[in-house]
DNA sequence: AGCGGTCTGGAGAGCGCTCTCCAATATGCT
DNA sequence: AGCATATTGGAGAGCGCTCTCCAGACCGCT
C-alpha cells in the first residue's frame, strides 16, 4: 500500500469488521476479550494509527486546545511577535501549568498571539474552524476585546484573572485581598507603625483589591488610615509615588507596593534618599516576578500559585468543552507570602 | 439550523453547486466574477467558515506544524513540563523567528516537549496521526535521539543545529569557525599577544568547530600555538579550565570561552585572582546568551543569527512538506561578534 | 458553416472514521 | 422448555470537504 494502514486494513487483518476495531480502540462497548486480542495484534501487525481529521469530522473534537496570549493594545503595528513575552517568568509558568495539566492527557497545547484586531479574529477563526476545541487566554491587559469575542461566538473559553466586565466565562484569579493583607500582617509583625502604600491603577479590579485588602488589614491591626498613592503598575510611576510619599511622610517605615515593578522603582529611591531597605523602611512587593529577584535587596513578595491556576484553567475548559451548558464558574486561588529581605 | 454553516449551505445560497463554492474560496480555477461575487455574499450572509478536519481528511495536511523542544536526558522522571526552557530566552528567540515566519501563513506552531522515551514516541504519533504536517526540532543536547526516529518515520522534520551523525534531514546552522574568527580578531585588534582558550566539550561538533576556527584564525595572525583547556559548556567546568589557565600561563592577557557559561565563570575566577577585566585580561564567550548580560563586566561574545536561523527553519519544513521528495539543505549563517565591556 | 480546442460549472466519488441501528447469540426467568 | 431480555458484532450512513471527470458553452479558425 502507499498511504498508511487504515481501520479498514486492520479490520480485514483481524477478520472483524471496522466497528469492531473502532470500538476496541475507544474502549467504548463490551468487546469479547479474545476478539479484542486479536484486533490489537492486528494494529500491531498493520502499524495503525487512527487518522485524527477523519475522527474529528464525526466526533466534532479535535482534542486539542489553544492558548493564547492576548494584550488590549491597539499598537498593532509590525510586532509579529511579541519576544518578550517567553522572556517573562509569568508567561513560562502559566504555560507549564498547561501543559502539566494537558500533556498526561495527550492534549498539546497551540500557540497564538493576539495583540492586534485582525489576530483577534484570527484566533476566533482558528476556533470556529474547528482547529481546536476552545481556548485559554491569558490577557496582558484588562481591557482586552478578545474574551467578549468569544463568548459571542459560543466558543469555550476561559481566562486568567477575572474580566473587568462582568462576562460568562469561567476564570481563576487570586485573592487579591488576601495577599494584601499578608502584606499587611507581614508589615505589622515586623513592627512597621507608618504604613503607606502605593496603589496600581485603580480602574483596574485587581489594584482595587489589593488596596481595599491592605486597608481592610491594616485597619484590623489599629492603622486606620493608610497613605495611599496611586501608580500605574510601572517603573516610573512607582518612582514617582515613591517620592511623593517620602515628601509627604518622611517618616514612613514600612510600604507596600502593588506590584513588584513599583516595589523595584520604591527601593530605588529609597536607596537615592539614602534610606536602609529593610532597616529604616521595609518594602513588599506583589506577584513574585523575576524583579522581585532582581531588586536589591531582594524584594519579599507576595507568590501567585501561578502552576495551580493554570492547570485548574486547562481543567475548567476541558469541563466546558464537555459539557458546553455547564454554568460558568470561577476558582479563587490564595497567594502565599515569599519572604526574602526587603521586609 | 443547529451546527454552523456548510459548504452546501453556501451553494444553496449561492445557487451553485458546492464544487464552485470551494473553487471560490481556495482561489483555484477561473470562475465566473459574477459568480465569485455572489458566492462571496453567499459565504458572508451564512458566517461560513470552512471545517478544518473535512478538509485536512482530503487533503491529508492540516497546516500546522509542530515546536519541539526536545533533550537527550534519560532523566525522565516526574518532569511534565521544564519551566526553565521558557526562561532560556534561547527558546523565546527560536519561538519568535519560527512565529514570525508562520503566522503570516496562517500557520501556527503546536508546542511539543520530548525530554523522555515516551515523550519522543508521543511525538512520532502526533505526527503519524496527522496532527501536524512536519516539526521543527530544537535539541537541547546532542544525542537527541528524535530526528532519527521522525526521519525513519519518513516524517517531515528540520533540525536546528547539525546532527552529530550524518542523517537525511535539513538543518539550519552557525558558522562556528566564523564565529571563533570573529573572538580571535577582536582579542588580537585590542592587543592581546598571550592568548588562551577554554573550549567545549570535543566530542560536540560545536566544540570542536570553535576551537579549530579559533585556532586557525590565530595562527593567521601569528600565534600558530594556543593554549587551550576543555571543559564542559558548563559554569564548573569553565571555573575549573579558568584556574589550570591560569596556573598554566599566568601572563595570559586574552581568554575565547567556548561558551558564555564558561566566559561567565572565567570572568569569576578573574575577578578572584585580582584581574581587571578586560584590562588585565580580555574575555569573549559565545552565544549571546542570557549569561552574557547578566556578567560583571558585560561579555562581549558571538551572537547567533537566532530569529533568521529558526524563521529558516520553517521555510525548510514547508518546503519540505511541499516536496517529500527533495533533497536535504542545510543553510549555515554567519555569527556576529557583540562588543560590550569584557573584551 | 463546421470543426477542434478551450474554458467553466456540476455531478459524484470518496478521504477514514464514528455511531446508530439490527441481527444474532447468550442469558435469565417462570 | 419457552419466552423476554441483555449482550455483542456487523452493516452502512454519513461527517464536510476536495478533486476528477464530464458536459455544455464559447471561441477562433479554415
Amino acid at each position: 500500500m502507499s498511504g498508511s494502514p487504515t481501520l479498514e486494513d486492520v479490520a480485514r487483518a483481524a477478520g472483524v469488521s471496522r466497528a469492531t476495531v473502532s470500538r476496541v480502540i475507544n474502549g467504548v462497548r463490551n468487546v469479547n476479550p479474545a476478539i479484542q486480542e486479536t484486533v490489537r495484534q492486528a494494529i500491531a501487525a498493520t502499524g495503525y494509527v487512527p487518522n485524527q481529521a477523519a475522527r474529528s469530522l464525526v466526533t466534532r473534537r479535535t482534542g486539542s486546545v489553544a492558548l493564547v496570549v492576548s494584550g488590549a493594545g491597539v499598537e498593532g503595528e509590525e510586532n509579529p511577535f511579541p519576544n518578550q513575552v517567553f522572556a517573562d517568568p509569568f508567561f513560562g509558568r502559566v504555560a507549564g501549568g498547561v501543559v502539566g495539566y494537558l500533556r498526561p492527557l495527550g492534549i498539546h497545547p497551540v500557540l497564538l498571539f493576539a495583540e492586534t484586531d485582525a489576530a483577534r479574529a484570527e484566533v476566533v477563526d482558528y476556533l470556529r474552524q474547528g482547529k481546536a476545541d476552545g481556548a485559554i487566554l491569558v490577557s496582558t491587559h484588562g481591557e482586552d476585546p478578545l474574551p467578549k469575542l468569544l463568548v459571542d461566538g459560543g466558543l469555550p473559553a476561559v481566562l486568567f484573572a477575572r474580566p473587568p466586565e462582568p462576562l460568562p466565562i469561567s476564570y481563576v484569579d487570586v485573592a487579591h485581598r488576601t495577599g494584601a493583607k499578608l502584606a499587611a500582617d507581614h508589615l505589622v509583625a515586623r513592627g512597621c507603625h507608618r504604613v503607606a502604600t502605593i496603589s496600581g491603577p485603580l480602574d483596574v479590579l485587581a489594584a482595587q483589591d489589593r488596596l481595599a485588602g491592605f486597608r481592610d488589614a491594616m485597619a484590623m491591626h489599629g492603622h486606620p488610615y493608610i497613605p495611599c498613592v496611586e501608580g500605574a503598575f510601572t517603573l516610573d510611576s512607582g518612582a514617582a509615588a515613591m517620592e511623593r510619599l517620602l515628601a509627604e511622610h518622611p517618616d514612613v517605615d514600612g510600604v507596600f507596593a502593588a506590584n513588584d515593578l513599583m516595589a523595584q522603582a520604591a527601593l530605588q529611591v529609597l536607596h537615592r534618599h539614602g534610606r536602609l531597605v529593610p532597616d529604616d523602611v521595609a518594602v513588599v512587593g506583589f506577584d513574585d516576578s523575576s524583579a522581585a529577584l532582581a531588586c536589591k535587596p531582594p524584594l519579599t513578595t507576595i507568590r501567585h500559585p501561578v502552576e495551580d491556576m493554570a492547570a485548574e484553567l486547562a481543567r475548567l475548559l476541558l469541563a466546558q468543552i464537555e459539557q458546553p451548558d455547564q454554568r460558568v464558574t470561577s476558582v479563587i486561588f490564595d497567594p502565599a507570602l515569599v519572604v526574602r529581605e526587603s521586609a
